[in-house]
DNA sequence: ACAATATATTGTAAATATACAACAAAAAAT
DNA sequence: ATTTTTTGTTGTATATTTACAATATATTGT
């Protein structure tokens, strides 16, 4: 099966939570490169680092990953106010 | 890093849905052995195959695949009806 | 009972993820 | 300004996932 490129938040949460990649690595168990590689996207996390990587942010797997571009945190808060602000 | 074993509830969801292994190998894309790798749980899939595999149920990962044994539907249904019931 | 379909099992090859090392470049801290 | 930390990049090795084939067993349909 040929893998599609999936998209990631890693990069961004890391950077909320103010903690380097060496840091998370050590946290959910990786090289630090790898996590490189998967904020970059170059390829794709196994299910079970996605879990370890759910579990230390505590967001489920579909708020960090998807199979389509993610867009800015920010751009998400602002369509998720006009949707409350509109009914 | 030594890939936890993973746990899933395809076969169950399969059997609802009264679909052979064959039938959502295609669906999803990949062999026919591979769904019986996956239900055995011989192997984790891929993040890319667990995002195909929840979109073809409709379901969030986190309902089919999980880090710790997974109970019975059933037991689930019981669970929350016992939640519901006690307040 | 027989045929067709579904599942289990084993083995080999391929693709992809991860580890690890080394070095360069950028950013942050002092 | 210079040291330290963080990030990017490249290359090689290992582990894991997936494909595919072949065969055995089980289940279902007729």
């Amino acid at each position: 099966m040929k893998s599609r490129k999936l998209y990631n938040r890693i990069a961004v949460l890391r950077k909320e939570r103010n903690i380097s990649r060496k840091e998370l690595a050590e946290i959910i168990g990786v090289n630090f490169q790898t996590v490189g590689y998967l904020e970059r996207e170059e390829y794709n996390p196994s299910l079970d680092l996605a879990f370890k990587i759910s579990e230390y942010f505590e967001l489920p797997i579909e708020l960090i990953f998807s199979t389509k571009p993610l867009k800015p945190l920010i751009e998400e808060i602002i369509e998720l106010k006009n949707k409350i602000g509109e009914q």
